[in-house]
DNA sequence: CTATCTATCTCGTGC
DNA sequence: GCACGAGGTAGATAG
């Protein structure tokens, strides 16, 4: 790992064009030969970057460029698309290098696949006499994220995302219209469960007759020691 | 713009929870306060980050935290979602500040945008004879990007893309259906012009009767000096 | 391997 | 302000 404080300009040709005028910025250079070149703002992503796999070539510039205040050019080539970044460097303020080693990585709690596992085992969260059919039950256009029957014994289909979105809604209408072709399912109803859901979204479920379900993550996974451990 | 390299715990608590376990990583402190977390490899997307605005707190480890090595604890904390993120720092390797001053921001060319335009300036490029209708031809399901005229009078809806996938096949079909009920303009066919296109896009697009044109971005802008510059 | 889907997506644009 | 769509999307997972 490579940190560089350089005043550089950048030019990028790949998908598309792109360019960044003269100014200071942070290159960072990781251990397998990818690129970043971030600004003092904006998120995590970068003005600009060059993925991993590629590799990195240090030019001298010819008299023009040289002219125009450039000491070096870094030549940064993808080695499948063959996507190129060329970093002209006017001034370096500061570099260093470090060794990091391999990152045990990032565990991860709490997302969509957590929520479905969580309301599959606590089924009743749907109301009395809810039973579980299966997760991930199999369609012709795609899984189901949980089939389930309610007290009556009639089909419940259950679309489950983490932020209820309108599109949660039309994939959840999809799998209604097709589940109640099947005659052995139907009449198969429809809840829309997330732990928010958007009113433009409530508004087209209960529309069209989807139970809509605000699910209390924390809640559900019970006194929780990894989120005490934060405070 | 503050760079530390430091061996480090991470927990983050907000959408989702994560934990990052200890290790030597590259902590970016941005100006505006947001947080980076980069390891040694991947992409430009950190391990972990905040997104501006947010503040950073420098706490002091009670002793379990010292006893478990921890010699400053950051807290990081979103001003509007309260996302927060716990930096624990076990041993700093280097820390260094820089000054960069805003960014000039970068200049982005060769986006969908720009092929609209080189493509109805250049609509030749389509066969003798064809003639511009108009660009961003509005209808009920959106606009079709250019809507022209063949050698014989009839209309040509064209949909562009940079990369020709299927659902821009599907896209353009959707828009054809609709242009073909008017009376004013059918018979319309169709063209999926882009860059590049996919084969499964191409048999798609040709088994419904739709031309597909491949585009030479480069070619359609002629000789291109910021390009040259690259090399 | 490819296809598909999620994402602490980010980022623009139009309303 | 929020909804919508594109992205040099990245990253994970299933087939």
């Amino acid at each position: 790992m490579r940190l560089v404080i350089a005043t550089c300009s950048v030019d990028y040709a790949g998908r598309l064009s792109a360019h960044l005028p003269l100014a200071t910025r942070v290159i960072m250079v990781k251990g397998d030969g990818s690129v970043l070149i971030h600004s003092d703002g904006g998120s995590y992503k970068p003005l600009n970057w060059m993925p991993p796999p590629c590799s990195l070539e240090v030019l001298t510039p010819d008299a023009e460029q040289v002219e125009a205040g450039v000491i070096e050019t870094w030549k940064v080539v993808h080695h499948k698309t063959s996507d190129l970044l060329m970093v002209n460097i006017h001034e370096i303020h500061s570099d260093h290098s470090h060794h990091l080693g391999v990152d045990p990585g990032l565990i991860k709690d709490g997302v969509e696949g957590d929520l479905q596992k969580l309301l599959a085992e606590q089924i009743e969260l749907l109301g009395e006499g809810f039973t579980l059919v299966r997760r991930e039950y199999m369609t012709a256009i795609g899984p189901v994220d949980i089939l389930a029957t309610d007290s009556g014994g009639a089909h419940v289909a259950i679309e489950i995302k983490r932020r209820g979105d309108i599109d949660g809604v039309e994939q959840l209408t999809r799998y209604l219209e097709l589940l109640n072709r099947d005659p052995h399912l139907a009449p198969v109803s429809g809840v829309y469960a997330a732990q928010e859901i958007k009113p433009q979204a409530r508004t087209l479920a209960e529309d069209r007759g989807i139970r809509c379900l605000v699910l209390d993550y924390d809640q559900m996974r019970g006194i929780d020691d990894h989120h005490q451990r934060l405070f």
